[in-house]
DNA sequence: TTCAATGCAAATTTTTTGCAAAGTC
DNA sequence: GACTTTGCAAAAAATTTGCATTGAA
């Protein structure tokens, strides 16, 4: 738990029992969850969380580059902790999201490219869409 | 309008008037509308038409792969023309889509790489966020 | 003590569903 | 005529807002 502390105090940061349980749980699960996931995950432990808190939470760690949020689904947001640089690939099948280690190795070109075109680029994503290992496995 | 007609014939779809109408509409304006923009903009000309058909429309549309769904912005959907491959640039002050023309040059060896770990890969997405050029000049 | 974070309820926004009416082939 | 698509209304899902209460520093 101190390192969690930690990395609130680097960013300056008020550390409250709901964001501490949050950050945790993101950092200890890789399953890319909604916010109403962690929502019900974690109202067992803490039962007077709130959703308002979950979002609000999810939000300012997100602001502090803490944990990012993967759009990749479209009509919601899928959490995942910020460690370094990945992609992802999203099962069309199950939906189920996995991370990808790769990392393009002429990026730095092509963003300097697109930098020379006026904007400046603050993050790059890349995902995958297609058929999940297991749902092939299952069949049709 | 008979390009659009073609389409459609290509692939097997009912010609509807709604169909069309949408299909045109996002052919002939590349601002990456949400279902609600189009749905406004067309109401004028087809009184009668219901979200419920945009809705409809844009998934069938999506579904042959003549549009593509960006789900970039996370709580909304964006569609897209299918044009040849390009990815996008989203600006986070005000939000507006660019189209990126560029194509990874080594992508077939990401791809060969990422399907040898066992997933099956239909589509590849790419985008940036940060701040549009037209931003970056209004200062911040 | 001060100011920000939390929690509740209600409102918004976006998307989906069930079913009768209309339209396409 | 058979079978889809459309449109409406209502529901569901996801997120945001206002404001009083609580809590961290």
């Amino acid at each position: 738990m101190e390192k969690y502390v930690k990395m609130f105090k680097e960013n300056n940061l008020k550390i409250t029992p709901q964001r501490l349980t949050i950050l945790k749980y993101l950092d200890t699960h890789h399953t890319h969850p909604t916010a109403d996931e962690i929502y019900s995950s974690l109202k067992e432990s803490i039962p007077s969380l709130s959703k308002t808190t979950v979002y609000n939470s999810l939000d300012v760690l997100k602001k502090y580059g803490l944990i990012q949020a993967l759009t990749i689904c479209g009509s919601e947001y899928r959490y995942d902790i910020n460690h370094a640089i990945h992609h992802h690939f999203l099962c069309n099948k199950c939906g189920k999201i996995y991370d990808i280690d790769f990392r393009c190795p002429n990026m730095k070109e092509i963003r300097r490219e697109i930098e020379s075109g006026g904007h400046q680029i603050d993050e790059i994503h890349g995902y995958f869409r297609g058929i999940c290992k297991s749902c092939l496995k299952k069949g049709n």
